[in-house]
DNA sequence: CTGAAAGCGCTTACAG
DNA sequence: CTGAAAGCGCTTACAG
């Protein structure tokens, strides 16, 4: 605690009205006035307390947003992408990261309503519904990733797979593939059955029944045991299309160890186009998700709704695309 | 803004303090009028304020923490690390990324200072101790990375690269390699100065004159260009050090471009340890910096030091350690 | 253009 | 074991 807004006003001989009105530059206030506050401010390295200010207001100039696993490579972009939007418009954000934990996830919601955040974009999974009710229930508007549908201080974001996909089961299949198998995310994870029901229905749409279709979870390790088993049976796929990058990245390295080669031998396709996708050898091939501009939606999203009257909320849609990657070396 | 205490107050028939004292536990109250208060919260979904606490209380329970760029895979670990040890105490953080921007920079420190924060850990090179006085003279504790030395409000944490380096030295060494390039970060960060006279220092000592030793940037591709440059001269080296994992990820990249074979024809050595690197193939072989920790060791460097009275800082020391990741290909 | 005053929603000595 | 009251440091109608 430094000085006080009081302090500053004595020192300026001026009321603390005056100073807050500088400060805030709410209000047209004399040159000479001005120069007099900025000047003892200056001098005394004043700052405003914004927890007054906060209380003084009544409303706050912060938003929540909620991950889970911050070392997840999916959400660095996203974070950067809300933060930017936030920051631009003068508002701040409360980062939180479930780790998956129900204690935790309780501890979060309770700190986001007691700091009296406007808004709150639920970036994961972990956190669904009839859990985020809290939120609403306190007034707070709420933006959610591909959970459906928007309602009264509820908008969704939702990323629309489909098209991603369907490029790459045309691209696969223009590779000649005639067996392809699908790893899919956790059994218990909506956006993980969007992706591998979109994944089975496209590739069935194309004539191609996909063999196996397994669930696995989001951690690399999961991929390659999934590849691992895949790899024991008779009948072995020759396209592999994988929920997440990770995943992908796991299948790789299991190709890898058992000798198999890829492209040569197996293709492998990935989803979300992590920044490190790129890096691995050769390199992934994926559906691109526009993952800083899920963040900045999720921005725009709350900060409209809650513009609004009504406070209604509204869907977005968010387009994939397929990225493909060829070995440089290859390429040459 | 929901209900307030006073309303709960008046529901439950006692007074505002005594809701207060439920609510945190401050005071024995009598069972009968907790159930009564507790009974009212529940019915109301009353939360408290926090910004009408913090002002309260006069002080804080804020921590910041200062990292360059989110993106970069350096600063998960670090996130968590310090999140988890700020949590388990009943601290929150408030993260912030400079982006490398000065503008941006100021204002988050204005902001620290506004939100009142006790301490801050600064884990970016891309602020450095005189940017950082302002904090200082505002009373907020800050613990540096390998910026030395610690006094009045300022702790330090140091990584020891030396050990890794050592390791990592006699490993290459023990392979009979006898020429050892250098690609260090950028020459204006300190900590890659740190590393690259650490690098340069150890070859020396065992007698293999680094050649060439090049700045470089932290970005990938620039670790792939100091690698393109390298490779067109005469006396190629047959091991590379890299300033960071980043670097020897976009070296490895360039030389397999370039269709040198690694580790037969040369070796590349990273530093950190970040979560990819077990991911590259061929895995990169790094030394690791023990991320978590500088986490958990930065806030409870802020934490002890600003218990103490003259809140006199202290020097942290983390070691490094080499890793060797062969390709399991091989292994087999 | 500026000030006096009330109020934001809590906490905490002080008193009983 | 509990309450009345003052105070935390701002902001903002209201008034002039």
């Amino acid at each position: 605690m430094g000085h006080t807004m009081r302090e500053v006003a004595k020192r300026a001989g001026v009321s603390p009205a005056t100073v807050s009105r500088v400060l805030n530059k709410t209000r047209y206030i004399s040159v000479e006035t001005q120069r007099r506050v900025l000047e003892v401010v200056r001098q005394l390295k004043y700052f405003k307390n914004v927890h007054a200010r906060r209380l003084a207001t009544g409303r706050s100039d912060l938003f929540g947003l909620v991950i889970s696993e911050i070392a997840n490579p999916y959400f660095p972009e996203v974070i950067r992408g809300f933060q930017a939007a936030a920051w631009d418009r003068g508002f701040d954000v409360i980062l939180c990261n479930t780790q998956y934990d129900q204690a935790r996830t309780k501890s979060i919601l309770r700190k986001l309503i007691e700091s009296d955040v406007r808004g709150v974009a639920v970036m994961t999974s972990s956190i669904d519904k009839a859990t985020a009710s809290e939120l609403i229930d306190a007034g707070i508007g709420v933006v959610f990733c591909n959970v459906g549908p928007a309602g009264k201080l509820v908008s969704t974001i939702s990323i629309d797979y489909q098209r991603g996909i369907e490029q790459a089961i045309e691209h696969i299949v223009g590779l000649g593939h005639r067996r392809a198998a699908v790893i899919a995310g956790p059994g218990d994870n909506r956006t993980a059955i969007t992706i591998k029901d979109a994944l089975v229905a496209g590739l069935k749409k194309r004539n191609l029944n996909p063999f196996p279709v397994i669930n696995s979870n989001y951690r690399v390790d999961a991929g390659a045991s999934a590849v691992r088993a895949m790899l024991s049976t008779t009948d072995k796929p020759t396209a592999i299309f994988c929920g997440s990058d990770l995943i992908a990245l796991g299948a790789m390295s299991a190709l890898e160890e058992a000798g198999a080669g890829i492209p040569e031998d197996i293709s492998v396709i990935g989803i979300d186009d992590i920044s490190f996708a790129f890096l691995a050898r050769p390199p992934l091939t994926t559906i691109r998700v526009p993952r800083e501009r899920v963040g900045t939606t999720a921005f725009e999203a709350l900060d409209r709704m809650l513009k609004l009257k009504r406070r209604k909320g509204a869907d977005y849609y968010l387009e994939t695309e397929l990225v493909v990657r060829r070995s440089t070396a290859t390429a040459r």
